[in-house]
DNA sequence: TTATTAGTCTATTAAATTAGTAGAGTAATT
DNA sequence: AATTACTCTACTAATTTAATAGACTAATAA
């Protein structure tokens, strides 16, 4: 499952990807428009800036909006950013590898299982973008 | 990611499978061979019994094996019991569905891409039986 | 029938993570 | 100068996770 966080994230996103073009959207449209509390989305907002997937403007007219064109950040990378490993297993992720203590991982049944899992799940969130993320 | 006892309970039950036919294993068997906290292991191994997927024998020669053949066993199966949803959000959950409240599910961009990712992983886990869990 | 083996059950706890809140501060615009 | 709106630090509550302790029960064999 992913965190509240990284989902309030991807509807952020998606939002923000529906208005690209029109120049910066307040947090507080986004709050209200996805249903996210306001104090926390700003911390999100804030993380996606950070990342360089946001730029915002403060003052009059000011708000979030994205860097880039929406096709061209992908959900894995998102996700990664935000809310940590897409793998199931810490042995099996190409970004937070952690070493398997328990078992030899050349030979483990488990760790191949998962690596292919991994695949799977990786095929479509790399190709999928924030443009899929548009509501219609 | 898997919680440590759902990653537990695939790395007891692939050496269950690898010994299946061969009568009951010893709790301390696994614990000892796997690197589980012994303790831990009783719970999981217990929780495994009460959904079906194992029994036991206890006194002298007793311990734990699978009721049925390691093949006839998939690994979402075994993952939903216990660890619980494989969806990456709770909307798009085949078996533990919950509404979304923030957003209308039949528009939403961020549900249609998580359907998609559900049914990747699905299409390996539903496939993957406890046979392929074995080391080798 | 007693000793031994080995799974069962209840309860508790420590640590980590997650989700969210409060409030003061800073920068940009008009 | 006033207003708008993002920024930053700090904190807290709730939940989940990962164990641990210890008493209990059932099966087997001498």
């Amino acid at each position: 499952m992913l965190s509240k966080k990284t989902q309030y994230a991807l509807k952020a996103l998606g939002m923000l990807a529906g208005s690209y073009g029109n120049g910066p959207v307040l947090i507080s449209a986004i709050a209200e428009g996805k249903n996210i509390p306001i104090k926390f989305l700003e911390i999100i907002l804030l993380d996606l800036k950070r990342v360089g997937i946001l730029d915002s403007k403060k003052g009059k007219g000011g708000g979030y909006y994205l860097l880039q064109h929406p096709k061209k950040t992908n959900l894995a990378t998102v996700i990664r950013q935000i809310g940590g490993p897409i793998a199931l297993i810490p042995c099996v992720s190409l970004n937070f590898y952690e070493k398997c203590e328990d078992c030899d991982e050349a030979t483990c049944g488990v760790n191949k299982v998962m690596a292919q899992t991994r695949d799977a799940t990786l095929k479509i969130l790399e190709k999928r973008t924030l443009a899929d993320l548009i509501d219609g």
